[in-house]
Parts: C-alpha cells; structure tokens; sequence
DNA sequence: TTTTTATCGATATGGTCATATCGATAAAAA
DNA sequence: TTTTTATCGATATGACCATATCGATAAAAA
C-alpha cells in the first residue's frame, strides 16, 4: 500500500484477479492469501506480499473482502480503465494479435492497425481497418492513443518506435527482437516470444544431449 | 563456455542470433561484443557476458567470427533443430498462434491443435487439423511430440497441463494466467500477456494521475 | 473471560543478475 | 622491435527479488 510495487508483483496481480474474478457472487465473501496461493499453485508468503504492497485491508483469521480486493487489484493494474491502442506491422504476427479479441477484457483495445502496404477496406477480414503507416500521427493524435503495439521486422522496429513516440505513446508493447531506444518517461515493454522458444529449446536440447545424473530441476521454483 | 547458461542470458541470445543472420555474407568477417551492443542498444558488458558463457572464441582488438558465432549460437539456444509442438485450445489466441507461421524460424513446428469441440476437415482455415483433445495421448506418441502449447482457459489448464505430460511431452507453453504444477523434469514456460499489459497500464495509469515532478524513469535500463 | 488458532505484516537471509572496474592480450602503429 | 590501443575475460559491488521465520492480531473456541 506503499505506492511503490516492484515489477515482478505488478506482474502477477493480473493473475490474482483473474482468479477473483472466477468467484461467483454467491461464493465466500473473504478470501485469505493462505488460500489464494493454494488455488493458484503459488507460495504463500508471496502472494502474501504482493497484497500487502496494494491492500492493508487484509485481517488476520479472515483475510481479504473479495470484492475489495478486485476492485484494488483493477486500480493497481490499470486494468479498469480501457486503453486505446494502435498496432504497427500487420504482417502474420501482427494479423494474429489483430484477430483475437482477448485484451479487450485487460483493458486494451486496438482501434486500427498500420503497415507500409495498407489493405483496402475490409479485404483483411478484420475488425479493424489496416491503414498507411503515412496516418500514423495524425490518427494517434485525433484518437488520444498512448499504447502503441510493435510487430514489424527488427530492421524497421525502431524507426517505428520512433514515429509512434512523436505521435504522443507513451507506452510500446515490441514483439521484435531488439531493444529500443525511447525517452525515459515512454515505457518500452518487450515481449519477445523467440526468448520464451529458446528456453523451451534449450530445456530439450538438454534432455536430448543426456542429462548427466539426476536433474535436480529447480525451474519456475 | 561453461555449459550453465543463465535463463536471462539464454533468453537474450536469440537477439544477438537474430542480428547475426542479418549480416550479409559479403559483410565484415568479424564482429566486436562492443559493436554488437551498439547496433542493439545494449549494454557493452552484458553482451560480453553473454557471449562469454556460450564461447571463448572472442579475441582482442577483432572480435568474434560471424559465422562461428551464429553456429555457436544456434547450437545454444538450440534453435538449429526443428522442435515438434501441438497446440491445445484452439480459441481465439490458439488460433491466431497456429495462423502466425514465424515459429518455425525459431526451431518450432506446430502439427496440430486439440480441442473440446475439434473442427472437422479444414473448414477452419487452418492449415493444421483442429482434433479432439482424446486424441491428444497418441498422437503425441506417435510423432514424438515434446513440446506443448496451451491456450485454453485458466479452468482448464491444469487438466490439460497433466494430459500432455502424461502423454510424454516435455515442455510446455504456458498462455494461461495460472501457475501450472508438473514434475520437475518438465519446463512450464509462462507468457503471461496479461503481465505484460498491466505493466503497460500502470505506466499510463502513473502517468494520469499525476507525475508528481521530474519522472526518474529508469526502466528498462 | 480466557485460550486457542489462522492469518497478517515485518524482518532477515540467500540467490540471481546487471553494472562497473581492471588486468590481460593480440593486432596495429610507430 | 617497441609502443599503442581496442577488445576480451574476470572480479567486485549493489540492486532486486524469492523464501523463510517470527511476532502481532483478531476471530473462534473453551
């Protein structure tokens, strides 16, 4: 309840309310970390803390009132209020965020789409329009967006980093697989899915090449 | 060259690998931690690190060779190797997952996707068949699948987390926001989208309410 | 009322990782 | 040959984070 809420626990709180969200109205009123961390196959003294860093309303023998406790989450993430957001490069990546509707529900929405080679009208058979990446400022400005989602070659990533930064984001979700360069008060947030595949591929290659003993395992503990 | 790799260093080498392949053959032979980490706008001394744990062919004042390095690298990360994969929960994230074709450059081959209720033919769209999750055990078995990507609902991943690994798989994709529990020989890989939104949507949340004087900014630094 | 107990919140410890610093080395220059 | 210099590899420091441990508290039981 500090203010101050690390990465990692900003990170996991969608988690939780997702969960909470599952709890049907007619279901228990409070909701104790003990048994939070249980449902969710977590630690409890971490769920405990990450709590702690947005709620002081937890009582012992009790613990949290669950509406409270979703309605605190959804301030702390932001997820209440809904973001306008545009995406960059609607290259087959791009078209796949583009068609799953899914972040609407975390607070995101996608108004429209651009790209170097725009496709007229609704020939992509998307929800949203794929439009000359020319519009890119005038349509940030006029829609008030401050999301800006990456999905182009790493070569063009950060001339389009840029062009997004001067049309007013404030925030860039990169799927590219470069680092970018922007103002320090602009967010860059990358997500890079061939970093998460080289894990997997790894982890295989490891059991491929012969585990040596008794793998101690020791992952995501 | 030691043979441990830190999971934050082997999540970086696809970067440098991906980088590496945009250098044309007719391009300079040899290639500096120093340069590489101004063409990606990192730190010198990180990827120098991360070099280091996976070779010790870098010699002063030249560098690393191009080609020796990609290979190095690809062996790393084991990327070279072209890893089989079923999809399960063809909703709308799972299908637009088996739309977007780019894992396959990462060493990722998605054979098919499973589901409650399976599509008949390809009156999907798709171009891997849509079968019944009973299917899942055998076909797993009979085409050596080892990696799993699971994209149905926070309910459902846990049941269908035990089914792949009972049926031999020995890594899995995880899109659900829930911790999964599995033996310790199996990786559970987390892209947990909604993290990463509500990091977004707390930046912009902080920056609404109020930067309280001069934003320090200092993330992704 | 007194005792018990489940839970919270705080402090302490250890591990992982990023950054800074420095000596060692091999190519280039003098 | 000797000197210079760009780069490598190693060590040291500090930040962040996860886990363990413990006293405090309020509801329930006695």
């Amino acid at each position: 309840m500090t203010g101050d809420i690390s990465k990692s626990t900003l990170q996991r709180l969608p988690v939780y309310l997702a969960y909470l969200r599952t709890i049907p109205p007619d279901g228990p009123e409070h909701i104790s970390a003990t048994a939070l961390a249980a449902a969710l196959g977590m630690g409890e003294v971490q769920v405990r803390k990450d709590l702690a860093s947005v709620s002081d309303a937890g009582k012992p023998r009790v613990g949290y009132r669950v509406s409270d406790l979703v309605e605190t989450l959804e301030q702390a993430t932001g997820c209440g209020n809904l973001h306008s957001a545009v995406l960059v490069g609607a290259g087959n990546l791009g078209r796949a965020l583009l068609s799953y509707g899914g972040f609407e529900q975390y607070g995101l929405r996608i108004l429209a789409a651009f790209d170097r080679e725009p496709l007229p009208g609704t020939a992509s058979g998307l929800k949203q329009p794929v439009l000359p990446v020319s519009q890119l400022p005038h349509f940030c400005r006029e829609h008030q967006v401050r999301i800006g989602i990456l999905t182009v070659p790493a070569e063009a990533a950060q001339d389009c980093c840029d062009t997004l930064v001067n049309s007013g984001v404030q925030a860039v979700w990169n799927f590219a697989p470069v680092r970018l360069t922007a103002p320090p008060e602009v967010l860059i947030q990358n997500e890079n899915m061939a970093a998460s595949l080289a894990l997997l591929s790894h982890h295989l290659s490891k059991r491929l090449t012969g585990p040596p003993d008794r793998e101690t395992g020791g992952l995501e503990k």
